[in-house]
DNA sequence: TGACGTTATGTTATAATATTACATTCAGAA
DNA sequence: TTCTGAATGTAATATTATAACATAACGTCA
């Protein structure tokens, strides 16, 4: 029984007010832009609304076929600018495991994000890794290696899945 | 100045007996499987000495051009097949940064690996991580989020390339 | 041995993910 | 307005991965 989490990085499996929780995400994405003179324009706005709807990693391809719905853009590129353009600047991020994409949870900045990934209803929470201070950044120190970006990916069960169903 | 590290996780960017690390390598491969009653056969055997013959990741269709080349194999699921035996004991992993694969440096069973690509030279390390006891097995702890598996790989430097060129 | 069940391989086709290249349009600065 | 750079539209293609089904090899046990 884990406690009953309210930490804003790990919403994904708590149960939450997702309405404000996408609407405040949004909202912080159009103040940065503004204030970094970032072009947060319709396609980019709209890939990163619906990433924002859920909170599971979508697919380029699935996110290409509702823009379509949407008239914003029908060919692959589309979506891959866009969600390069939300993944530079942090709006989002690429889960490898899966070659999907999540919108970033944002509670932190210049963040090293490690991920939560279940395999039974495919959210993704979001965590702050410290690469730097474990094994890993043991090993890189010891053999010189430089860390510029580091993948932190667990796969599993989230709690709601653990009891319920297969 | 990194110390000049024998650890035998990490020997990808220390000067080292290759001949004798692959040969090594594959001779523990197949006393598992004749231990195990697993089938080292001769596409698997290939596919894992070609692994070893570097330190870099391949991908499944670089691997599958050398299995061409050798007469053992021409289509996808030949390569594949092979990976996932390989990967399903052990004997490789799939670095998912890269869709591609490596030998399994094998210094510790039933582990939980961390890897360290280099973005110049293309090698990989590979370390042993303790995912539980960091940020993201305390996150995971504290949101009741049971972890199976892990993927953790860092992108950056290795030791030779930092002084180097580019 | 030979019949059977299982595991591995061969092969075709196709799905899913991602990029290159080039033309066009748009927004903002000069 | 004209220029410039950024963003988008579009076609084509590259790369990674799997599904589906036929054939062959292997082991076992009657």
């Amino acid at each position: 029984m884990a406690k009953k989490s309210l930490d804003p990085q790990t919403l994904a499996f708590a149960q939450h007010d997702h309405g404000a929780c996408a609407a405040d995400a949004l909202d912080y994405a159009r103040g940065v832009c503004a204030q970094q003179g970032l072009r947060l324009t319709p396609v980019r706005e709209r890939v990163l609304q619906l990433l924002l709807e859920s909170h599971s990693a979508l697919g380029a391809y699935d996110l290409l076929e509702k823009l379509k719905a949407d008239g914003l853009g029908s060919q692959p590129p589309v979506a891959y600018r866009a969600l390069e353009f939300l993944v530079a600047h942090g709006f989002a991020h690429k889960i490898e495991r899966l070659n999907a994409f999540v919108a970033c949870s944002r509670t932190h900045a210049g963040h090293s994000p490690a991920f939560m990934i279940c395999r039974l209803c495919h959210q993704v929470a979001e965590a702050h890794a410290t690469p730097a201070s474990g094994k890993l950044g043991q090993a890189a120190k010891s053999i010189g290696f430089k860390i510029e970006k580091t993948v932190i990916e667990a796969e599993g069960l989230c709690p709601t899945c653990q009891g319920g169903a297969a």
